[in-house]
DNA sequence: TTTACAACATACTGAGTAGTATTTTATTGT
DNA sequence: ACAATAAAATACTACTCAGTATGTTGTAAA
C-alpha cells in the first residue's frame, strides 16, 4: 500500500530520522476512526467523509494518505488479520498438549475479537466481502492478497485440528468443515458482542475461555452418562 | 407491507377469486431474484436496476410493488426467517429425546440455511443489519420487528438447552452466550457455503448433521480417555 | 368495440458521495 | 526574513442510484 510516511515540514527527513515501518500517530487516528465507522455502519454505508467527521477533520486528511476508501479498508483489514495472527501464533506456541494447544487457539482467538471489536469487524466484513464482486482488478488483487492471509489463518487451526485427530483425540470427519464450525461460532461474535462498562478483562477472558471449552468438549456434563440415555445419539 | 394483490385486468377480482396470503408468481420472482442480488453483492451493493435486470424487467416492475428497497429487502428477510423457524420447529416436535431434540434443531437450522442460502444469507446480512444505523424510523421499527422474530427463533434453542441444563444432561453456564456459538456456527454458512454442482440433499444433510453433532458433542473422541490424558482442560 | 384497470416500461430528478484540483497553514532549515 | 515542504482544508466535478411521474399495453367485463 503506498502509504507516505509523514514528516513535519522539511524537518524530519532532513534531520536524519530514519523511515520507520510504524504508522505515524495520524494514520493510526485514522485507522481507529475507520474501523469504527465501518463496524458502525458498514463498508458500504460509510463515507470518507463520515470518518472524516468522527477524525474531526476534512476528507484531506485522509486521501493524503489513502488514495482509496477500499485501500482503507484493507489497511484496517491488515491490521486486524496482524492482531488475529499473533494472539493464535502466541497460542499455538503454548506447551499445552494437544487439545489444551487447541483451546488456548480459539481462547485467544475469541479473547482478540472482543478486545479489538472494531478491527475485527472489518475482517468479518473482509471475508463476507471476498464473496462480492470487488470492484476494480488492482482491489481483487488486495483482496486476494488479504484472503491468502486468512487461509493461513484458518490453515492454523486445520493443522492442529489434524495433529489431534491423527493423536486420536479428536473425532473429526471433515477437518475443513469443523474449522469452519468452530471459527463461525468465534466470528460471530462479531455480529452481536459490543462491549459493555462492565466487561473487565477478566470477564473477556472467561466468556472466551467458555467459548472455547463449548466449541472443543461440546455441551455434555457427563458424555459416559449420556451415551447410557442417548444411545443413539453416539456416533 | 404494503403489498398489493396483482391481478389480470379487472377480471380476476370480478371473477370473484378471494384474495389469497400467497404471493403471487410475479412477486415470488421478484423475491428470488432480489435475494440472489443481495447475497451475491450485500443490500447496499445491490441497485434496484441490478434486480430488475436480473429479472429481465425494469424498476418499474418492482416498485409496482414494493415501496422501497428496504421493504424489498424486509420482505427476503422475512421470508428466510419464515422458513428458518418451519423447519427448526417441526425439529422441535420430533419425539427425540432432550439431547437429540437439540440435535435436530441445529441439523434442521443448518440444511435449511444450504437449502435455501440466498434467503438465509439475507437473514444474516438482515441480524448484522440490526446493529447498523437504520435510516428512517418506519424502516427502524420494521427491522426491529424482524428482530423480535428473530429473538423468538434464538429463544427456541434457548429454552432447549435449558431444559436440557436442568435435565442435568447439558454443562452451560451461560444460556445465551451457549445458544449464540452453537448459531454462529451455523450462521457462519451463510458466509461460506454456496452449493455446489455435487451437493446432493444427501450430502447436505451429512453436513449438517456433522455441525451439529460438533455444536452439541465437541470434539472429543473419548471424553474417558481424554480426562485422563488432559487433566488441566476439565472443568 | 369500448372502457377500465392491472401491470408493467420509460424518462426524469435530486441527493449523496468518491475522488481530484487547488489553496492554506504550520514548521523547519538557511 | 525567507524559501521549501509536509499536512492538511476547501472547492469542485462526475457519476451513481433511489424514488417518482408519466406513458404504454394487454386483458377482461360490459
Amino acid at each position: 500500500m503506498p502509504r507516505p510516511i509523514p514528516n513535519r515540514g522539511r524537518g524530519a527527513k532532513a534531520r536524519g530520522i530514519e523511515e520507520s515501518n510504524e504508522p505515524v500517530e495520524s494514520v493510526v487516528e485514522i485507522l481507529d476512526c475507520a474501523a469504527q465507522c465501518f463496524m458502525e455502519m458498514g463498508f458500504q454505508g460509510t463515507s470518507i467523509d463520515d470518518v472524516a467527521r468522527r477524525l474531526g477533520a476534512t476528507k484531506g486528511r485522509i486521501y493524503y494518505y489513502y488514495s482509496s476508501k477500499a485501500n482503507l479498508f484493507f489497511d484496517v483489514h491488515r491490521e486486524g488479520m496482524d492482531r488475529l495472527m499473533k494472539a493464535v501464533k502466541a497460542a499455538m506456541k503454548s506447551n499445552h498438549c494437544g487439545t489444551g494447544k487447541l483451546l488456548a487457539m480459539v481462547e485467544a482467538h475469541a479473547l482478540t475479537m472482543m478486545q479489538n471489536i472494531a478491527y475485527e469487524s472489518v475482517v468479518v466484513q473482509g471475508v463476507q466481502m471476498h464473496r462480492l464482486g470487488a470492484t476494480t482488478p488492482e482491489q481483487r488483487r488486495i483482496l486476494d492478497e488479504l484472503m491468502a492471509v486468512r487461509k493461513q489463518f484458518e490453515e492454523l487451526f486445520v493443522d492442529v485440528l489434524r495433529q489431534g485427530q491423527e493423536d486420536g483425540n479428536l473425532a473429526i470427519r471433515d477437518l475443513s468443515l469443523c474449522a469452519k464450525g468452530i471459527l463461525g461460532a468465534v466470528n460471530w461474535m462479531a455480529v452481536w458482542y459490543r462491549p459493555r462498562a462492565d466487561d473487565s478483562a477478566e470477564v473477556q477472558k472467561k466468556m472466551a475461555r467458555e467459548i472455547a471449552y463449548q466449541q472443543v468438549y461440546g455441551l455434555l456434563r457427563d458424555v459416559s452418562d449420556q451415551v447410557e440415555a442417548y444411545p443413539e445419539c453416539r456416533r
